[in-house]
DNA sequence: TAGATTGTTAATCGATTAACAATC
DNA sequence: TAGATTGTTAATCGATTAACAATC
């Protein structure tokens, strides 16, 4: 059954998981499909759905229960907690992304940055950054398996080689260069250059129907 | 005709543009359907359609011109060429996007920084830093539209406010709160938390599947 | 001509939503 | 009971692909 979950739908689940993780923040205790549906941008029906498919019931009257969904939620997407990632690339990107605060809520860690050269980076962070060379051998040593590619665009390729040679199975690609999902490595490319000027043109196309 | 581009036809042709861009480099005149459909991931029929759709023809055994092709799609996507946007959060991101070398191959530019403080630049970049007070009067003088927030989580909903009542049509929004695109404005959420989060599980999906 | 590629139609695939019966 | 919400089916919608005729 497992094995049915497509993309949507493990990010609406993973959406989801955040917002009731923030809900019980706030002390509720209850979630209706029409609660979830708004806060991630779907219909109360496929909210309902999603469920179902995950055999995860609620009450006909009372709505979903935030902590039942929640740890059912947890059981489904695994637990991050534990969940290493190394950065290759070290330039401003990369150390952005390192001290990122977003993946506080995220349970995962960065365990290590990766560079051509050694990088200087604040005291307070208890960031490592190794050079190119032991890639291989940290992934090895501490079953690193996901990656986030932030080197100049140059050396994307080669890059994208030596973190599938190193046994990385999953790559958040920050350069321009489109890699391509293969068998053992996973690729989710993020173009930023791409994303702007996507926004211009839906900015413009909106513009002419708009007041 | 141009009303019925959607999202993922744009984002096709944004696409196509830049390898198009490339090709020419390389001093290539012709181009096939499944050249396009390979560096892009989609089958070369889908190509063809996205043509046929757009009026640009090809030769039936010839394939395409690369030169028209790329003057077509220019004039259909239209010059970002002085295009500017500016960004909202200068903290690590936003800095790190503003000094982006991905964003030389798109043709637009990034006119002001924006943040509660003053942020110390390197002095190679030729990139201001304005108070947030600011903003509204800068966006209005500059007919700015289109903006990156990358502000602290906490901040994100009145950040968001703030560039819609700066006259702002477009945000890509990096901070992990979801916004919600309205009549005009249109948003762009990347919440590289979860982008990390969905890596995880099709990685561990994939290693049962797989070797 | 033979071969290759476009242009286009029909089929497929899949995700989302509307609608409503079930039921708490 | 009346009202509200779930659970589920059928309909809709839309994008992609397969297949092939047209033709250079």
């Amino acid at each position: 059954m497992r094995g049915t979950l497509n993309k949507e739908l493990v990010i609406r689940l993973l959406k989801y998981r955040r917002i009731l993780t923030q809900l019980k923040s706030l002390g509720f205790e209850k979630v209706f499909s029409n609660n979830l549906g708004d806060a991630i941008g779907v219909a109360p029906a496929l909210v309902r759905k999603d469920f179902s498919l995950l055999v995860l019931g609620g009450n006909k009257r009372g709505g979903y229960n935030i902590d039942y969904l929640s740890e059912q939620l947890g059981l489904i997407l695994g637990k991050t907690n534990e969940q290493k990632i190394i950065i290759l690339g070290m330039g401003k990107i990369g150390t952005a992304i390192a001290q990122y605060k977003g993946f506080l809520q995220g349970d995962f860690e960065v365990a290590a940055g990766f560079d051509v050269r050694p990088v200087g980076l604040p005291e307070s962070l208890s960031l490592k950054v190794y050079p190119i060379e032991e890639l291989a051998a940290f992934c090895n040593a501490n079953s690193i398996q996901v990656a986030i590619l932030a080197v100049p665009e140059e050396v994307a390729t080669e890059s994208h080689k030596l973190l599938k040679d190193s046994g990385i199975r999953g790559i958040l690609n920050f350069t321009p260069v489109e890699l391509k999902t293969t068998p053992n490595c996973i690729i989710h490319n993020i173009n930023i250059g791409v994303e702007i000027e996507n926004l211009f043109f839906q900015v413009i196309r909106n513009g002419l129907s708009g007041a």
